[in-house]
DNA sequence: TCTGGGGTCCTAGGACCC
DNA sequence: TCTGGGGTCCTAGGACCC
């Protein structure tokens, strides 16, 4: 047996934490740039906030309802998710930590009696301890949890949902096929051509008509449906296979000196991630947009790819690369909004294969490299960086509703008065 | 005025090999 | 008239997830 624990409205939930005012209360949280809103508390969800909705189109509801709204704080949010995932890993020895605000259990050794209260033992303990609720699915299959943590969602069934042979049909015949993991905006759209609304009757097709028309993928799907387990728990690799650093700018940019220095500074924290897990990377992908809502403007999509002759996570040497080419591929004349570098062709930095014509001092360049990383994480980051990550402010997000970072910095430790 | 960020896996098709 | 058979590797793009 499986089990899925799912925090409850993550993001609003972790704001509450150190700020009770807000319970009960509508609470939303915003993406980068104060865009769009990425998280609902229940109260916000019964207004009809949707997710996704770009916040300037929801201004009226917002004020209407005095909605509290938040800019994302995601110190907060990953140091809350560490210590959520550490008191439930005390509890179950097996555990994937699948998102922030996901973890699937191995529940094998445990007795099929027990797992009710091993749940809700987890929920009060992850309640006490961090304030953040949490739902707990329990079934054969992490398809199937998903499913059982849905229903445990549910205000009836006290936040733990576990299915067993007969609440099964029913649970499976209560829950629309898109709400399955899985089933996205597509395969819905072609189930429903067919007819197949309901997730028992997805559990129920022929799995050779899915394997041809929904592949491997769905047929694995259909599979968990059926109390088949195809996807077992993976605690073992952290190690990515591709990094991304990515913004959309709060202001358009112009000038290349701007977009020169964004393009560093995302190359700088890629570069930080892939030595953080020990490894390097062959490839690194560049892309600048424009904005595509402003249907009045010039749009243009430059994507470029660099192979680099050895893998490596140098900031250095990347940026190198990865500016040079910048240069060539630049496009005068474009109102640009967005940028981001992706690194690939990732592996780790002791399987590097070196090349006879390398003339780069690696050595050297690791010490210097180990000796910057300390200084900043002392020190804070890019406290030394390259200089043309610049000082630009201009490239700041927007953040106009930042809650303090409670548990990552001292400066913003809560102070009670007595 | 204003629209996020970071991932994974699978497949088809091209290029290549003998 | 008629043009084989069996592979691998790579990549772009699609679909999905949170």
């Amino acid at each position: 047996m499986y089990g899925l624990v799912d925090c409850n409205n993550f993001y609003a939930s972790c704001e509450r934490i150190f700020n009770p005012k807000l319970n009960k209360k509508p609470v939303i949280v915003l993406s980068n740039n104060d865009g769009c809103v990425i998280a609902r508390s229940n109260e916000s969800k019964r207004i009809g906030i949707k997710m996704g909705v770009p916040a300037f189109k929801i201004k009226s509801i917002i004020k209407k309802f005095n909605v509290r709204v938040f800019s994302t704080n995601f110190a907060l949010y990953g140091d809350i998710s560490q210590r959520v995932m550490a008191i439930i890993s005390d509890i179950i020895p097996l555990i994937e930590i699948y998102s922030i605000d996901e973890a699937f259990l191995d529940l094998s050794e445990f007795k099929s009696e027990e797992l009710l209260n091993i749940a809700k033992n987890i929920r009060c303990e992850v309640l006490k301890c961090t304030g953040i609720p949490v739902s707990i699915g329990i079934a054969k299959t992490k398809t199937l949890c998903k499913v059982a943590n849905h229903i445990a969602k549910n205000k009836s069934k006290n936040g733990v949902f576990l299915i067993n042979d007969i609440n099964y049909n029913q649970s499976l015949e209560n829950i629309s096929v898109e709400k399955i993991w899985g089933v996205g905006f597509k395969t819905h759209l072609f189930l429903k051509k067919y007819g197949i609304i309901t997730a028992r009757q997805l559990k129920d097709c022929n799995l050779k008509w899915i394997r041809s028309n929904l592949s491997v993928t769905g047929e694995r799907m259909v599979k968990e449906l059926c109390g088949i387990s195809c996807n077992e728990i993976n605690n073992t690799s952290i190690t990515k296979k591709s990094i991304c650093t990515s913004r959309t700018f709060g202001k358009m940019i112009t000038s290349y000196a701007d977009l020169e220095s964004s393009i560093a500074m995302y190359t700088t924290r890629c570069a930080e991630k892939l030595r953080y897990q020990s490894c390097s990377a062959k490839i690194a992908h560049i892309f600048i947009t424009t904005n595509p809502f402003r249907k009045d403007l010039k749009q243009n999509i430059i994507y470029k790819t660099i192979q680099f002759p050895v893998e490596t996570n140098d900031t250095g040497e990347i940026l190198n690369y990865i500016l040079r080419t910048l240069k060539k591929v630049y496009q005068k004349g474009y109102c640009y909004k967005k940028a981001g570098v992706i690194l690939s062709g990732i592996i780790p930095t002791n399987h590097v294969q070196c090349n006879i014509f390398d003339k780069k001092n690696r050595k050297k360049s690791k010490i210097i490299l180990d000796t910057v990383d300390s200084i900043n994480k002392k020190m804070g980051r890019d406290f030394v960086r390259h200089a043309v990550q610049g000082y630009n402010n201009t490239l700041k997000l927007k953040q106009q509703s930042l809650s303090p970072c409670y548990t990552t910095r001292w400066g913003d430790l809560l102070k009670i008065y007595i």
